[in-house]
DNA sequence: CCCGTGTTCAACCAATCGGTTGACAACAGG
DNA sequence: CCTGTTGTCAACCGATTGGTTGAACACGGG
């Protein structure tokens, strides 16, 4: 896989388990033993996860005693939600613009038969 | 991978190939090899990028001759963006409450916390 | 009707992914 | 100093990914 940011954070909510994390966090810090609780999973794929996840940046992990506390780092999203305005702005732009010259083709297309009308 | 909507749209746009193909059919409609000239692969990987960007709902294909021009289709940024503002909204509110929280427990007791017994 | 253009299908390959198990590191408390 | 708890590291496994090449399919224009 690409190794830029945003192809990491792309990447890292690409899996439904990551999102939940993602979902679970952003309600509390957690462990990666609570986190991996619910899950049918063995700690260590939990702590994978949460590797790409903070490699992505969308995690901070702190320290207290043997745990290894989860906290979420909203700010990357805004990388992500900056890249997917910019495309769907872009081509909804487009769209709109797509409209205005069929329109103009429409009126030019007029014109010319008219003037071919007239010609002849 | 996972094969609900959102995985595969964040899969999609996990590899910067596909999403500079978003970004240019963000600009204007094109056929596989007019997206395949820029980049230093084949045009048959270029046709698998396409079916990854077409599957996830992002890309559309029409039909003109031998070619087939892929669109963009935005309407599925809605779902991620949706996503994304959800949780980082979460997120940010919760840091706001954070504050207030922290301040009304310098008047208390912090010792008997949210250990797992208390929980819920 | 064939030929060239444009695209996809099929098989294959190396690398990566998500998962496993087993060992080990870090720390708190008896 | 041991013991239990928490988490990571390492090696491995099967499936998937992104790429390749070669063949086939779908057309329109001589």
């Amino acid at each position: 896989m690409a190794d830029d940011r945003l192809s990491r954070v792309f990447a890292a909510l690409a899996d439904p388990t990551r999102r939940d994390i993602v979902a679970r966090l952003s309600i509390t810090d957690a462990t990666v033993g609570e986190l991996a609780e619910p899950y049918d999973v063995s700690v260590q794929a939990v702590s994978k996860h949460l590797r790409v996840l903070t490699d992505a940046g969308l995690v901070s992990r702190s320290r207290d005693a043997q745990r290894r506390p989860c906290r979420l780092e909203p700010e990357v999203f805004d990388l992500m939600t900056k890249w997917i305005e910019r495309y769907r702005v872009q081509a909804e732009e487009r769209f709109r613009r797509l409209d205005a010259v069929l329109a103009e083709m429409d009126d030019e297309q007029r014109a010319t038969d008219d003037r071919r009308g007239a010609a002849s």
